[in-house]
Formats: structure tokens, sequence, C-alpha cells
DNA sequence: GTTACTGCAAACTTTTTGCACGACA
DNA sequence: TGTCGTGCAAAAAGTTTGCAGTAAC
């Protein structure tokens, strides 16, 4: 699923003005790499950042979109989502959300609900230490893989 | 923090015991995996599983290591945890649980906890797949981290 | 005109695989 | 004794880094 037209140039706006904020330059490179991942909520990873940028700017390399997602990710304007699989994906999306995770083809989309933003952290943990955010991680089998699907 | 004696030969048991059902040899190698990764809950990486059972078995190589554990995570015993950082995690709990993970050593910890594990699917998620598991990941700085320590 | 960024290539880390020997059942 | 598992080494996959040229400010 896509994101919205406004809510893609509004993620866009924010990512470069924070860039220029900080003294960065805003090279045609980051700017299709940082709309690239402002357009989507399917957490790409860094192979498919590259597939979709060096479809308009043929020139791109691999590392430079390595190193731009780091650049965002340090900055915290993306958010490194950890998988169990080979690559990691990557996330623009900056409000606090949950996941669903396909266990079959790894595909990761974005909850956005209030009741699980509310949810309680037990006494226990503030004795392993500090909360800062709290993420919930539903898995099962998407509606894609389960039409396609036979058993795994 | 340790498992429990209990709890680390009543793991050990269960998961050699399936090994056999399977038909599969159990090798001193295997046994030697098998308990360094039932008697603990910190989510060792291989390379740390590695070094324990070294101590042990000075000849067994990081391969094996390796086809261990994915030996186990493919019957289930074993689960692999996703993490942001390079190495993938290993955890031998095997009833339903939540993790605290630290943002700034990347150590995880396991929350056992009837409230979290009562947290409501929303009716959107629905929509996108079958859940047939919840986790509840609480981020923070660890309280180790915490003494040593200055800003990140 | 500076200085930061890019592209290339090579290094590095983590994980997987092919093969021959050795050990479990 | 037959077969599965191990150790070694090499390969694969993902990611990072050094360097010289290029482009943003």
């Amino acid at each position: 699923m896509a994101v919205s037209r406004d809510e893609t140039v509004r993620r866009v706006g924010s990512m470069t003005a924070a860039l220029r904020d900080e003294g960065l330059r805003l090279t045609h490179q980051r700017l299709e790499v940082v709309r690239e991942i402002a357009a989507t909520d399917e957490h790409p990873d860094v192979e498919s950042v590259y597939r979709g940028v060096r479809a308009r700017v043929p020139t791109i390399s691999l590392d430079t979109v390595y190193r731009t997602l780091a650049t965002l990710v340090a900055r915290g304007l993306v958010v490194r989502v950890a998988t169990t699989e080979g690559a990691a994906r990557y996330d623009a999306a900056t409000s606090p959300h949950h996941h669903y995770v396909c266990t079959r083809c790894g595909s990761m989309r974005d909850v956005v609900d209030a009741a699980l933003d509310a949810v309680d952290v037990p006494d226990g943990v503030r004795a392993l230490g500090s909360v800062e955010t709290v993420e919930v991680r539903m898995r099962g089998v998407c509606a894609a893989c389960a039409e396609k699907g036979v058993l795994p």
C-alpha cells in the first residue's frame, strides 16, 4: 500500500528541512532516496530502495543508498527495523506505531492503533532499565501469501 | 541472569527428546550447544554460543554451532530473534513471552507477563492476514548501561 | 573556492555450502 | 557398517570504508 500523496510530501518536507538545518547538502541522490523511502510504508530493504531510485537516477550507486539511509537513521528521520532474515529494512514513519510481519514472505506493514499505543509496561520491567518505546509486533501469514498458498 | 537449574534441565530434556524423536543423532557437539542455549535467557548470538561451548569442547567449529542452531530453529525448539545490529540472536524460551531491548548495548531480556500476553489485536489487522503471535517489544537503556554512563 | 558527497573498488562481517573424514546408532 | 554430522576451507550475502574526482553551497 502506498502512502498518500499528502503524507509523502509532508515526510519529504520534514526530512529535507532537517537535513538542511544540520548543514548537510541536499544532493540529487539524497533527495531521491528521501522521496523513495517517504513514499512507502512497506519497509523496503536497501536493495529495493536502490532499485526504485535507480529508475530515476540510473547512475546512483548502492553505497550512496547505504550512506544516505545511515545519515537519515543517525538523524532519527528514518528507523532501521530489525528483521530475522538477511537484509535490514527501513521505515520513514515517525509517529509511534506497531507492525504486522508476514512469517512467510517477510513483508512488514505499519499498524496504527491507539489501544496498542496505550499498552502498560509491567512493573518488573522498570527494574531492567528505562522504557522509551513500546512496539507491538504481530506475526502471521499475510493475505497475499495465504491466497497464493499451499503450506509453507 | 541465568536460567534456573530446573528450567535448564527441563529445556535440555525437551530439546534432546525432540531431536531423538526425529531420528537425529545426539552428538557431543549438539548436546553442548543445546546445554549452552538452554542455560541462558540473554539471547546470545552465534559467536557467544561458540565461545561458551568451546570452553567445554575446544575442537568444535563455528560452522557446527551455526548448523546446530539452524537445526533447532527448524524444529521450533529455539527461536531466532530479529536484531537491528549485525548478528542474529537465539532464544530457547518456548512459552509466549515479550522482550526488553537495550538501545545502547543491544542486550535482550525476556519479559513474562500475563497482561502483555492478553493484548488485543486491532480489527484492522485481520484484513492484513492471520495473526499467530503477538510480541511486545520494550526499548530503553538497561540498568547496566545507565550506570556506566554518560550519554550515548 | 571549499568542503562535503559520490562512485568505484576493495575490505570486512556474518552466514552458508561442498567435500572428505570421523563418529553415532 | 551405513549414514549422518563435523571440521576445514572457500564462497556468498550484506554492509562498511579509503580514495580520488565531482558537485553543492
